[in-house]
RNA sequence: GGAGGGAUGCGAGAGUGGCCGAAUCGGACGGUCUCGAAAACCGUUGUGCCCCCUGGGUACCGUGGGUUCGAAUCCCACUCCCUCCGCCA
């Protein structure tokens, strides 16, 4: 969440960056108002805390001194007192409530170099790799959901059958990639990444440390009977992992990454890009994640969209690199890069990493801080996660990039040590080869 | 699932009704000493809120309730941790 002493002390500044996410103003001078209110309401309750106390020390010193009727009617002062404090005290923890509760649901302040925008539309593409968009082949313009099927890797139907719609079943080579990939990255980052495998059921407090609650409650599964949530992504539980401690300057950065199935409701989505691999409810993601003092920030951004890059290249696949506007990043973001991947079969760019900085917004909801070398009080950290990468629909842009003339799928060099040096995926004995279009 | 023990400041850990925001040790920071360092000694060291803001006040001892004039301390519920038993991949 913001910081409330901001809201406080520089309202307008606020007002101007949560308009530029389509923040009604009006919203942070309610905000003002309340916050003056829980302060106010505070204020009377301590006061009356302190009053009860003060009599009662009194009362002790009256006992001890043996005058009975004395202590007797200041602990009937005191008595009064307390009713009222009781009442205070539920109308100061009331206000208190609703000011976080109204702090919970606004986003972060967006940073000063983000793009303006509104939505999607208004989203900067930074840059495009190769430098000269490739052409692709007949071959190649074949949608990932008919290659599955025809070489025996993608059984959406089976899925479907277990879960419902939008659950994938990988099979055959097609879970072999799957599982490839995941080693590929962790691989790569190994050097400069603890690598993590948290759980991937988490408490509700989990879920808000990262802004996924309580706005987002829809996009999440929920298991009520235990009251926990399936991650949406291991941004989730790697945020909590130092949540309500303090680190030490020295610590910082801490890197972790974490390769975690991903739930996802996609509620508001029905209907769109349902075909294959495009959305789906389940997938598999490698993320990245760091938490660094404020200065440290810029730069461990600039890597994580470094590492996300690399990875694509080295798969060989077309990307762009997306500078998200004010309007259009997430929640907890203040700053965001999307990359995005050309699949030439489904003929559409598919988003397959999100890196963001999170300024301070996750870390002062999950009370993480740190402890400056110099000393002074501790301070929020700032948070930063990358998926690198989202493999559902890397395995989609795959397929439909490596296929060939004759059907089969050509996969990159890069994951051959991951795949006992097979790096061709064959069209089956006694498939009917597929018409090309 | 059953039985028992526990949760206190940066860490360890004392505190069983008022004199406790909290002993002691450790860590960190500052100082004395030193050419420098170590050792030793001295000092400082939680967070929020409020105010007449070089200072003062107040709240906070896992969370939420209760008892009491008064709760870190007593009672209840919950959460988590530890030990033992049961079950189990």
């Amino acid at each position: 969440m913001i910081d409330i002493r901001q809201v406080r002390k520089d309202s307008d500044a606020v007002k101007r960056a949560l308009a530029r996410r389509g923040i009604d103003p009006s919203e942070v001078d309610r905000l003002v108002e309340l916050d003056r209110r829980a302060r106010a309401a505070t204020g009377t309750r301590d006061e009356l805390r302190s009053s009860v106390k003060a009599l009662s020390r009194q009362v002790g010193e009256a006992r001890r001194a043996g005058q009975t009727e004395e202590a007797q009617a200041l602990s009937e002062r005191s008595r009064a007192l307390g009713d009222e404090e009781r009442t205070a005290h539920l109308l100061a923890d009331e206000a208190r409530d609703v000011v976080r509760r109204t702090l919970l649901y606004l986003p972060n302040l967006p940073a000063g170099d983000a793009p303006d925008g509104r939505g999607p539309e208004d989203n900067v593409i930074t840059r495009t790799w190769p430098d000269s968009p490739p052409s692709y082949s007949a071959s190649q313009r074949v949608p990932h959901w008919e290659i599955g099927i025809a070489l025996g890797l993608l059984d959406m139907e089976r899925g479907a059958k277990l879960s419902g719609s939008m659950f994938p079943l990988y099979r055959g080579f097609g879970a072999r990639l799957l599982r490839a990939l995941t080693t590929f990255a962790l691989d790569r980052h190994a050097t400069a990444f603890e690598e993590i495998r948290p759980p991937s059921l988490v408490l509700t407090d989990t879920m808000v440390s990262t802004g996924h609650l309580p706005k987002f409650e829809e996009e999440a599964y929920h298991l009520e009977r235990d009251d926990l949530w399936a991650i949406p992504t291991a941004e989730v539980p790697l945020t909590s992992m130092w949540r309500g401690d303090i680190l030490d300057e020295s610590e910082l950065p801490v890197r972790l990454m974490a390769a975690t199935a991903c739930f996802r409701r996609e509620s508001g989505a029905a209907g769109r890009d349902t075909r294959g691999l495009l959305r789906v409810h389940e997938f598999d993601k490698v993320e990245l994640f760091a938490y660094v003092t404020p200065d440290q920030a810029p730069e461990v951004l600039h890597e994580l969209v470094d590492r996300a890059e690399s990875l694509l290249r080295e798969l060989g696949l077309q990307y762009r690199v997306l500078d998200l506007c004010a309007g259009d990043m997430g929640n907890a973001a203040a700053r965001t890069f999307d990359l995005e991947v050309y699949a030439p079969g489904a003929d559409q760019w598919l988003e397959v990493s999100s890196v963001s900085w999170c300024s301070d917004y996750q870390a002062r909801r999950a009370n993480i801080r740190y402890r400056p070398a110099s000393g002074s009080g501790p301070v929020f950290v700032h948070t930063l996660n990358g998926s690198a990468l989202a493999w559902a629909r890397i395995w989609a842009a795959l397929v439909e990039t490596g296929r060939r003339a004759d059907g089969s799928v050509e996969l990159p060099e890069a994951l051959a040590p991951y795949l006992r040096g097979e790096t061709v995926i064959p069209v089956p004995q006694g498939a009917v080869r597929r018409e090309e279009r």
